[in-house]
RNA sequence: GGCGCUAUCGUCUAAGGGUUAGGACGGAGCCCUCUCAAGGCUCAAAUACGGGUUCGAAUCCCGUUAGCGCUACCA
């Protein structure tokens, strides 16, 4: 039974990087029914806040996957204690009492060298360790690296293949802190032991750290899961995602506010750094559970294709309105009607049903629904230039003379696609216009621009009576 | 600095010894057409560099360069 786990430290917005690692971990526990474990990383209290979890829950909310257990890190505070005592009682680990400012002013002195541990604690006598430590001297709790001799840590990863890493190159890195807290290396472990987690799937920033974890596992006796890291989401520039740096862009928030579909930016976020090995491109959660491996994930990071004029990346703007493509009408309408009543309309019943098919090719995502729809809700129309009536190769006096035969034309066809098409194409044919010279001031009287959905199918769903009264305005205002 | 990872069109990627290096987004053009879209067709666009191995290298090996990551009592 594999176990996996989602670990997010709540310490700002669901990160689209955060996201897609739940994706793929979820992709996975589905796809081999498997148990998906979300547990919130808390340890380091003095950067978690409310907002932030808020804020988590609310983007994998809005991503719609689930999760089948959920755990906290600061209410198992106990468990890693014990693991970490045991590690040092099992003689893996010793007490560094150097101070804390002391420690950092050495790591400044010896450069950006490698630092690999302080012999003087490492070697500190049980008994000294033990007196200096029940005279409430505080400490931090090391890992006691084996480096005599040197040996080479490895693993095989899923995705990157053999690692190895040598313990030479491996500080002695800090289990608990002098405060008594376990790190991260310390608690996730713990956890991951605990909780029998069978893959870690993790970011590749996490695949360096992994050694150390290899480290703990084997000093707890526990067998270290399979792990499988990701390649990284970066900027253009190559840099690694970060708010100070590239702003909203990093959070999924803006792409639910942005008026994607969940599942739309789900998928574009699996074609970041995994695909299928065919040519598809547009695919459900579901279809992409039902095929997903680490085979398919490469490993170099890949880069999310926003700029400062478009904060959007125009391939998620494309899967977006496949999506949107291929939603049943009914499913679309409904979808809609929050973004209706966003920009202050209030649909009829029914009206957002003949609404949608005329719409859903011209929205790339719902946020385009309010300037795509505008006509249908305003009435009367916002105030447009009475030049844009006029038809190509036209007049004044040709918009005129179309708007007039239009009226008493529309006032007796039928309005259904096919009655319309043929009353106003005869009508074009009799007063001695064009087709689209017909249409184009018919279809500026109505939606109040030159762009819009199809003339016939959208003057069937505004009406006769509303078509009529538009047509009037636009005749008077050529007049005036 | 040390260690680790990575390197195919602008971007996402396919091709894991033999292909005119394929697809998609975006761009350009054409077609369709009542406008705009959507759709169809076409074009431009890549194997970072240098050495090997091999009859043959984007693919395997080494080096260089570049990018990223780790090097915290952050996660």
């Amino acid at each position: 039974m594999f176990r996996v786990r989602f670990a997010p430290s709540p310490t700002g917005y669901l990160h689209i990087g955060s996201a897609r690692t739940f994706i793929f971990n979820w992709l996975f526990a589905r796809r081999h029914d498997g148990t998906m474990i979300l547990r919130i990383d808390d340890t380091d209290a003095g950067r978690n806040t409310q907002t932030s979890e808020d804020s988590i829950f609310d983007g994998l909310r809005w991503l719609g996957l689930d999760w089948d257990e959920q755990y906290r890190q600061s209410e198992r505070l106990d468990l890693h204690a014990t693991l970490a005592s045991k590690i040092f009682e099992a003689g893996h680990a010793y007490r560094d009492f150097t101070p804390a400012e002391e420690a950092a002013e050495k790591a400044h002195a010896t450069g950006a060298a490698t630092w690999l541990c302080n012999p003087d604690m490492r070697e500190l006598p049980r008994e000294e360790s033990d007196r200096r430590a029940a005279a409430g001297e505080p400490f931090v709790l090391r890992f006691r690296v084996p480096r005599e001799p040197v040996r080479d840590i490895t693993f095989t990863d899923e995705v990157y293949g053999a690692q190895s890493k040598s313990t030479a190159d491996i500080e002695d890195f800090a289990l608990l802190r002098s405060n008594g807290l376990p790190t991260y290396h310390m608690a996730s472990c713990a956890d991951d032991a605990d909780l029998r987690i069978s893959h870690i799937i993790r970011g590749q920033d996490h695949l360096t750290n992994t050694f150390k974890h290899i480290l703990i596992f084997d000093a707890l006796g526990a067998t270290a899961p399979r792990f499988a890291h990701l390649p990284l989401l970066i900027a253009p520039d190559g840099a690694k995602l970060s708010k100070r740096k590239h702003g909203p862009v990093v959070s999924v928030t803006t792409y639910r506010d942005a008026g994607f579909l969940p599942e739309a930016y789900i998928n574009f976020l699996c074609l970041l750094g995994w695909n299928p090995k065919d040519d598809r491109e547009k695919m459900s959660i579901n279809e992409i559970a039902a095929i997903f491996s680490f085979e398919g994930i490469n490993r170099s990071n890949a880069v999310v294709n926003f700029s400062d004029e478009d904060p959007i990346d125009p391939k998620a703007l494309w899967l977006n309105s496949q999506h949107l493509y291929a939603l049943p009408v009914d499913t679309l309408a409904s979808r809609l009607e929050p973004w209706a009543a966003g920009a202050g309309w209030s649909p009829a019943p029914g009206q957002l049903l003949q609404i949608a098919p005329l719409i859903r090719e011209r929205m790339k995502t719902f946020r385009d629904f309010a300037s795509v729809a505008d006509f249908f809700f305003l009435e009367p129309l916002p105030p447009f230039d009475p030049a844009e009536l006029v038809p190509q190769k036209g007049d004044t006096a040709m918009a005129a003379k179309v708007l007039e035969r239009a009226k008493t034309v529309l006032a007796a066809a039928e309005f259904t696609h096919d009655g319309l098409d043929q009353a106003l194409r005869a009508a074009a044919a009799e007063i001695g216009v064009k087709a689209g010279q017909m249409f184009q001031p018919i279809r500026v009287a109505a939606c109040g621009r030159k762009v819009a959905p199809p003339l016939f199918e959208t003057l069937a769903v505004l009406g006769r009576e509303l078509t009529l009264v538009r047509l009037d305005r636009a005749l008077a205002m050529l007049r005036s």
